[in-house]
DNA sequence: ATATTCAATCGCAATATTGCGATTGAATAA
DNA sequence: TTATTCAATCGCAATATTGCGATTGAATAT
């Protein structure tokens, strides 16, 4: 490959590129979305609910945990997850920054 | 591969899911930074900021415009970037809808 | 004409990702 | 014990991505 140069960029960079790509797919938007939509679900409701496959779904679920936006826990047979309220107001927070902080100097961008 | 999906998602969602892979890469989160920041910058001014190569960056800044964020003008010899306003609004939109939809139902989520 | 100076594209090697079937593991049910 | 039922992991084939050197192309200098 190219390695990403990491080191080159900030932590807060790098974090948010991180997070940013978990959600980057359909399926994982679509998770996150279900999550919320029910508050809480384990992996099986959501083979239900979106037509992937379950061990598609335990990946997905997988990756959306690693980067903390999602946590786990167990609960009897199954695990359930939800929406990791730190990370989410988190990231909510870094992405209104980027956002916010372009004020179109309109006709003249170009 | 697996290829993805796309059918059985929203084209919501599949937008959303391109522009954010856009975003979630660091040196493509500096590249919108350092746009927003100067208000627009040629491919050589970037490649100054950041400490990756020309082509690297040249790379990017295509990404970045496939997925319709930057858009790119021809300003005599060079090729002038700015932020998308109008798909930057869209987008900022988007993810705010997202975000927050979610209303932590907190100590119980899980 | 030749050199310079940009951005864009090509080509490539080194991974990373995606989706899924198959397997494993753990917990309960019969 | 044996069967069932979950989630997680493994292994794999088919791409996709990343970074960069090298090349190309276009526009201006000398």
């Amino acid at each position: 490959m190219g390695i990403t140069k990491t080191e080159i960029f900030t932590d807060e960079q790098n974090r948010l590129a991180i997070q940013l790509k978990a959600i980057a797919h359909p399926a994982r938007i679509a998770i996150l979305q279900e999550l919320i939509k029910a508050n809480a679900c384990v992996c099986g409701d959501l083979v239900g609910e979106l037509g992937l496959a379950q061990a598609t779904i335990s990946q997905h679920l997988k990756e959306l945990k690693n980067a903390g936006l999602i946590q786990g826990t167990i609960e009897g047979v199954n695990v359930c997850y939800c929406i990791e309220p730190t990370a989410w107001k988190n990231l909510q927070d870094e992405l209104n920054g980027l956002f916010s902080s372009y004020q179109c100097g309109n006709q003249n961008c170009c």
